[in-house]
DNA sequence: CTCAGCACTCTTTTGTCCGGAGTGCCAATG
DNA sequence: CATTGGCACTCCGGACAAAAGAGTGCTGAG
C-alpha cells in the first residue's frame, strides 16, 4: 500500500471527491468541489491538491480536460476511514421485515436475501447457501429408482435438504438396511465426522465384510454421504439493475454473462468473504478473480446461525456504488439471518 | 385471422422478406429482394407485391423511407408454412450430447435444459420442471426442527424431492407414525389420489379423532402433501443474449426484470404450452401476457416421461428469430428428455 | 403483367463550428 | 509560503448543414 496522504486538507478533498463522484457519476471538476465545499475554498487551491492526489495515484483523469474521477486506491482509503453505520432507511427497514417475515428455514432465507439485497442496494445481489462440514446430519434415505439408479437423500438438521441420483446396482432391501444403520448410528453426528468415521469402519470392518457395509460401502463412494456436497445452491438475482449502470454494450454482456455462471459466482464469495471474520467486507477491484468485473466491488459477509457458517451473501455492484448503505444493509440481513433462524434451533 | 394471401408469388416473397430480415436484422428493400432472387424479378415487380402485403397487414415500414419489415402475423404464416425439421448442425449436436451425458434424473436433467438452449439458440433457454399430479408417491418424511418448526420432505417415484418448512407443533414420536401411516398406506399412489383419499378419509374417521388422523390433519392442512407444490423450480439462463439483439436500453432492462420474475415465466410456460399436445408450439407475441415481451416468442414444448408430463421446456427470443432450427433443437431435446429418463424407469 | 424511370421522402453520415468545463501554470497577494 | 485570480490551452459534445443512400409510389411503355 502507498503511502497516503495523511493531511487534514487531502483527506477531505478525497472524500469529497469520492462522494460526489458516487452521486453524480460524472468526473468532478475543482470548480464543482469548490462551490460544495462549505469552507469556501477557490477552485485553485483545490487544483492544487487535485494534482497530488493524482500524482498519489488516487485520482484519474479521463481526459485531459476532463474532471477526476477516483481510482480504484481511492476508494479503498475512502471506505477504509468510513465511520460507523448508517442508519437503514425507513423504507429499507420496510422492504427487508416484509420479506423475511415468516421465514423459518436457511434454504428459504437465502432465496430471499439475493432479492432483497438487488432490491435496497439496486445492484446485484447474490447470496450461496453453503453445507458446512459441522452441519449436523437428521436423516438419510434411499430409494431404488430403477435398474442402476439410486436417489439418495439427506437431510441435515438445521433443515437442509440434498438430494443427487447414483449409479449403483443395490436391492432396495439392502438400502433400507444400510439407511437405517446410518440414520440409528450417526444420527446428530456432523457430517464430517460421520465420513471419517465410515470411513474408519469401513477399513476396520473390511473383513467381516457383509452386505450392510458393502452396501454402504458403495454409497460411501459415490459421495453419498460427503461432507460438502460439490452443488452448493447460489441465487443471484437483480442482474438488470446493471442495464442503467453500464454504458458499454459489450461489458454489459460479459458482465451478466460471468453473472449467469454460478460456479464463478461460489468462488469469488468463497475467495473473498472470509469465515472467521464477523464484519462486513469490502473487496474493491474485483478483475483479479473475474477479468470482465474490472470497476466493480463486492460488499458481503458470512452467514451465520450461532457460530456456524451456513453460506455467505454479498452485493455486487459498480465501485460507483453507496458504500455506507449497502454495508448497512449487508450487515443488517447477516444479522438477521443469525436472528431469526437461531432463535428456534 | 385476416384473409391470407395464397398466391404463390406473393407466398414467396413474404418467406423471402422473413428470411432476410431474419438472417441481416434491417428492414428489407425492393432492390435487395431482387438481387437475392434468383429467378430475377424487378425491384418495381416486388414493391406492387410488398404494398399489398402491406395493405394485408403483413409488413410494416418503420417510416416512409425505409424497407419493410415483418408483423406478428407474418411470422404466424411464415412458421405455419414451414416444413419439415431441419438437421441439427453438428455443434449443436455435440453440445447436446455432451451436455446430457450421464444425466439421469429429472431435475438435473431441466437444469442443463435451460443451459442448453440457450447456447444453441443464443437466446433464452428456460424449463420448468412440474409436478404432476399423476406423480406416485415414493417416500415422506417429517423432521421436528425446533419448536414450531417441521420439515416435510416428499419424495416421488420419478425421483423428485420437495422439502418445505412448516410451523405447527407435534412431538417427533407422533411425526414418524404419521410418516409411517403415510409411507405404509400409500406409496405408489399418484399425489393427485392420495390427496383426495386423505381428506376422504378425514372426513370419515373424524370421530376416532386419534392422534394419527390429528397429525395427519395438521400436516394436511398446510400442505405438506399437496398434489401441486406451489414452488415449481424454474430456470431461467442466457438472459445476456439479449443485450446483443435489444438496441432499445429501456426496454432491455424491462426484459431483464421480467425473466428475473420467475412466477412469471412459470406463468408463461403454463400459458403457452399445452400438456396435451406433443408438438413444437409455437407463441408469437407474448405481449398479450407480458407487456415488457412485446416483439418477442415462445418456442416450447412439454417435457414427458412415457405418458407422464413432468414439466416444460421452451426458448424465448425476439421475433427474429431463427425459427427453424430453434424448433429442431426443442423438439430434440424434448424427445431426449423422454428418451434418456424412460428407458430407466 | 412486368418493369424502367423519375421525383420525392426520410434517415444516416459526415464535417464544421462553437461553447462549456476543466486544467496547468504563473504571478500577485496577504 | 500557502492561497488565489487570471489566462492560455485542450478536449468533449451539441448544433447545424450539407450530402449521400436507400427506398417508395406512380406512371407510362413494352
Amino acid at each position: 500500500m502507498p503511502a497516503l496522504p495523511i493531511g487534514g486538507r487531502e483527506r477531505e478533498i478525497l472524500t469529497a471527491i469520492v462522494e460526489t463522484f458516487i452521486a453524480t457519476g460524472e468526473p468532478v471538476g475543482s470548480r464543482t468541489l469548490s462551490r460544495l465545499n462549505r469552507e469556501g475554498l477557490s477552485p485553485a487551491s483545490i487544483r492544487n491538491v487535485m494534482a497530488d492526489l493524482s500524482d498519489a495515484g488516487l485520482l484519474e483523469q479521463p481526459h485531459t480536460s476532463a474532471g477526476r474521477v477516483p481510482t480504484p486506491e481511492a476508494y479503498r482509503y475512502y471506505v477504509e476511514q468510513l465511520t460507523g453505520e448508517a442508519h437503514l432507511s425507513h423504507e429499507n427497514q420496510a422492504i427487508i421485515e416484509d420479506a423475511f417475515h415468516g421465514i423459518s428455514d436457511a434454504q428459504e432465507f437465502m432465496e430471499r436475501t439475493s432479492h432483497v439485497l438487488s432490491l435496497v442496494s439496486r445492484n446485484v445481489g447474490v447470496a450461496v447457501a453453503t453445507t458446512g462440514p459441522k452441519n449436523a446430519l437428521e436423516h438419510v434415505y434411499f430409494s431404488r429408482l430403477a435398474d442402476q439408479k439410486v436417489l439418495a437423500v439427506v437431510i441435515t438438521r438445521s433443515g437442509l435438504v440434498r438430494d443427487r441420483v447414483l449409479r449403483l446396482d443395490i436391492s432396495q432391501a439392502d438400502l433400507d438396511v444400510a439407511a437405517r444403520y446410518i440414520n440409528d448410528n450417526f444420527r446428530g453426528w456432523t457430517m464430517e465426522s460421520m465420513h471419517a468415521e465410515i470411513a474408519r469402519r469401513l477399513e476396520q470392518e473390511r473383513s467381516e465384510y457383509d452386505r450392510i457395509m458393502s452396501s454402504i460401502e458403495q454409497l460411501y463412494n459415490q459421495g453419498a454421504l460427503q461432507a460438502e456436497q460439490p452443488a452448493q445452491t447460489v441465487y443471484v438475482e437483480g442482474a438488470s439493475n446493471l442495464v442503467a449502470n453500464e454504458q458499454d454494450r459489450q461489458r454489459l454482456q460479459d458482465l451478466l454473462r460471468t453473472l449467469e455462471e454460478k460456479q464463478k459466482i461460489i468462488q469469488l464469495l468463497g475467495a473473498y468473504v472470509d469465515a472467521k471474520q464477523e464484519a462486513v467486507r469490502v473487496v474493491i477491484g474485483l478483475d483479479e478473480t473475474l477479468p470482465s468485473m474490472r470497476n466493480f466491488v463486492l460488499i458481503g459477509a458470512p452467514a451465520r446461525i450461532g457460530g456456524e457458517v451456513m453460506g455467505s451473501l454479498a452485493v455486487i455492484g459498480p465501485t460507483r456504488i453507496d458504500y455506507q448503505h449497502t454495508m448497512t444493509a449487508v450487515s443488517y440481513i447477516a444479522r438477521l439471518f443469525d436472528k431469526i433462524l437461531n432463535e428456534s434451533e
